[in-house]
RNA sequence: GGCGUCAUGGUGUAACUGGUUAACACGCCGCCCUCUCAAGGCGGAGAGUACGGGUUCGAUCCCCGUUGACGCUACCA
């Protein structure tokens, strides 16, 4: 019942999965670190797959900010979408003609089938579960649907998704090995029969993954405790099809202060903001060493081996220190806190460690940058009169504390209530924007027509969250340049603040 | 609700996987240095290891139960 052994003789093979559907996440880079060291201390392959298989939640330029963050923190993968490799394509939705064929060895085999309802027919289904006070799961209403019946639908031109056939009877659960926690069990009829391929041809997730990591000849999946709910249907895929089992790590999942699973509301969570907010990625990098613990204590020989180094400066290492040091076996499995505090400590730590030359660098290739003076540039010419006057009015590309008073953000017709509330909707449209000025203004203006807020005071609000002033250069080229990920993240702190310092008065 | 996972100061971790006054770092407080603020140095408060039972000469560590937190419960990943 447990996996198989004969994965160990295999060449190490790993690899992270991550979805072009938004920024680039820092939970993509804990698990790419954990990806990384595992195969670069076993000599192993680093794969990085593209899953594009939701064409709803598509973000176009996500794939290659994807490879710009993980780049820049140093987690080079073996190979890939732009570098190819034995076992590519490496992007899903170049791979759907192989999930068709998989499907279709399923199908013949009877370990899957045809469901032809329809979505609303099963939100309906849902729905009825729920009021009933039923856990909410596919009925199996088609699971043994008459060959006739089938040709007729098919006949029909009905839609269908496929569905895995959890095996009824005996054994009447599945279990599996997590390695780090051990033997993990689950009854079938806790098992859903879930969709592998949906109506428009695509594969889901739970299949193209299974599919692929076997295709790639991947040893070792290591990915984040969410999935261990879903490990059961992906182990009865590898059964269905005859394959060997990989090793299933699952590492803790990062979280918020209140402990909750990692999210932008309460934290940021795109690499692109740590970034452009001048996190160095070394201090990134050795800051997701932390979470989980891995790294071994430090032993009596080693720091007298070091006795210029700081003792307390345990927690200072770099990627090379972990890849020598770290061990995924010793990883703590409590969900440790994305602390925002110790991050920053670190970053400054390391800032404070680089030679006067590569500061002066650090800042020219950032926030000084040419690229980005440039476009400041010409948002402030006719607005001062002298160049002094140039921090004055941009002061807001440079701090990260910007935080208006409510007599600056709260228009004088409105209430404090409603205000946040129509900034929470303008956080909501932004979001869904594409930051460019000509998408920006029609979107905002659009949500202002909705909601009945003047273009002055829908515009107003957004500047003094945005500047925590009622005077700076033009709002939307001011957003531009100041970037999404910055101003979205800007606009949630104003928002979470916000919220608290209302709870507080109450 | 069902299923699953987890549980060391406020936070991240450590403690030869049964024997310590439970250690280190961040944060916090105080002192020193200092034109300020940091940095740096020194010191301090803060957990008896979620709780309750076992097993054991002895449990942070092993077993059981309870509680809590978190995750999953989609034609999203």
């Amino acid at each position: 019942m447990t996996n198989s052994t004969s994965t160990t003789e295999a060449p190490i093979r790993v690899r992270i999965a991550p979805s072009p559907t938004g920024d680039p996440h820092v939970g993509t880079a804990y698990i790419g670190l954990i990806n990384y060291l595992y195969a670069r201390q076993r000599n192993g392959k680093f794969v990085l797959r593209i899953e594009d298989t939701d064409r709803a939640r598509f973000v176009a330029t996500s794939e290659q900010e994807i490879f710009n963050s993980l780049r820049w923190l140093g987690l080079t993968w073996d190979e890939g979408p732009d570098l190819g490799g034995p076992y590519g394509p490496y992007r899903q939705s170049e791979r759907t003609e192989i999930y068709r064929e998989h499907v279709e060895l399923l199908l013949t085999n009877g370990t899957a089938y045809r469901s032809f309802e329809t979505p609303e027919e099963l939100e309906a289904l849902r729905q009825r579960q729920i009021a009933a006070k039923l856990p909410p799961r596919y009925d199996g209403a088609h699971r043994e649907l008459s060959q006739a019946q089938i040709d007729a639908y098919l006949a029909e031109g009905r839609a269908y998704t496929v569905r895995l056939k959890v095996p009824a009877g005996d054994p009447a659960f599945t279990e599996f090995r997590d390695e780090l926690r051990g033997v993990i069990r689950f009854e079938h009829s806790n098992v859903d029969d879930q969709v592998l391929m949906k109506s428009d041809g695509f594969p889901t997730y739970h299949l193209a993954n299974v599919v692929d990591d076997h295709l790639m000849r991947i040893t070792d999946v290591i990915r984040a405790e969410e999935w261990i709910s879903s490990t059961p249907k992906h182990v009865l895929l590898y059964k269905a099809f005859g394959w060997e089992i990989p090793r299933f790590w699952h590492m803790p999942l990062l979280r918020n202060l209140d402990k909750s699973k990692i999210s932008k509301r309460k934290n940021p969570v795109s690499l692109i903001y740590y970034r452009q907010a001048g996190f160095l990625p070394e201090a990134m990098i050795n800051f997701l060493g932390l979470m989980g613990g891995g790294m071994p204590a430090p032993t009596t020989e080693s720091t007298l081996a070091q006795p210029a180094a700081k003792q307390s400066e345990t927690d200072i290492f770099t990627l090379p220190d972990m890849v020598a040091r770290f061990d995924v076996k010793n990883i703590r499995l409590g969900g440790p806190v994305f602390d925002l505090t110790k991050l920053k400590w670190l970053n400054g730590e390391y800032i404070r460690a680089l030679t006067p030359e590569s500061f002066y660098a650090a800042l020219r290739e950032t926030i000084l940058s040419d690229a980005y003076l440039q476009q400041i540039a010409p948002l402030v010419q006719t607005r001062i009169e002298t160049l002094g006057e140039f921090g004055n009015l941009t002061h807001f590309l440079f701090a990260d504390d910007i935080m208006p008073p409510a007599e600056v953000f709260v228009p004088k017709k409105s209430t404090p209530e409603e205000t946040l509330a129509f900034a929470a909707e303008q956080l909501t449209v932004l979001e869904a924007t594409d930051w460019t000025h000509e998408a920006l203004e029609p979107a905002l203006k659009k949500l202002g027509e909705e909601k009945q807020w003047s273009v002055k005071e829908n515009f107003m609000l957004l500047r003094a969250i945005l500047t925590g002033s009622t005077m700076s250069p033009p709002l939307l080229e001011s957003m531009v340049v100041f970037g999404k990920s910055r101003t979205l993240d800007r606009v949630r702190r104003f928002l979470e603040t916000q919220k608290k310092l209302a709870q507080t008065k109450k």
